[in-house]
DNA sequence: CTGTAACTGAAAAAAGTTTTCAATTGGCGG
DNA sequence: CCGCCAATTGAAAACTTTTTTCAGTTACAG
């Protein structure tokens, strides 16, 4: 798991720092966690160097950076999945089946070239209701 | 057009500036655009009553605003629709068509009640390729 | 017309992110 | 092992974006 980041980062030429290393257990202990809440389950690591490692961890693709509207938040990249996210109590979940139907992107038709996707359903989660 | 959103805003209890007026003929010049861009459309506006004036029409439903990743961008909001964005030259196009199979959405069953969603598609428009 | 609650905008504060730079260190070459 | 050095770190400062404050102004109901 992390094994395998770290010998990604290695591979591209970086080191493998304590920090960076206590950045992704942090990242791996929760999905979709703000900045904030990393840094506390690092408290040794820099403000500054919890930035760069973000960055570096995405370059690799080993990071997704999430934009919901409510500020940054990160994930360990995983497959494609998309997030339900409760407009009550603010949590998010994770889905896997996709909903999109390809049949129906009208865009193919209009020279757009898709390359990915990003889709997010809103409502209310079941302890909400 | 601008009557409607007028006319709503004084339904509501609101007064209906010149500043207020300005930014709406802001909006309706472009869609998508970022703080500046509107602030470009209506010099006169103070920076603080754009941003107000922004969160009063969010509010009232006449603008939608927009977290696509790179800053917050605003649009009046119109039908459901949805995005189309170059990772080349930025271009933002719109299509009206939802390519989302209801029947696939697996939340339903599992008690999260979906009131919208969000959809956006990323990869090359026709003028980059 | 007039009174007043709503509104505006300059300045300051807060929040979030990036840059700078001197000191430190991971890991390769010897 | 050791020592070197490019890569890395973190405190401070700078920058960007957004919010709050507050004194003066204004839309508009009566
Ligand atoms: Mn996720
Ligand atoms: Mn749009
Ligand atoms: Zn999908
Ligand atoms: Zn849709």
């Amino acid at each position: 798991m992390l094994e395998a980041a770290i010998g990604k980062m290695r591979g591209g030429g970086y080191k493998a720092t304590p920090q960076r290393t206590a950045v992704l257990r942090a990242l791996a202990e929760e999905q979709h966690q703000s900045l904030e809440e990393i840094r506390a389950r690092c408290p040794g690591v820099g403000l500054v160097t919890v930035y760069r490692t973000l960055d570096l961890l995405s370059e690799l693709g080993i990071v997704r950076r999430l934009d919901l509207g409510d500020g940054a938040r990160y994930e360990m990249a995983k497959d494609h999945h998309h997030h339900a996210i409760c407009e009550s109590c603010g949590d998010i979940s994770e889905f896997e089946k996709c909903p999109l139907d390809p049949t129906l992107l009208p865009l193919e038709a209009s020279d757009f070239e898709v390359r990915s996707h990003s889709l997010e359903v809103y409502g209310r989660c079941a302890a909400c209701r």
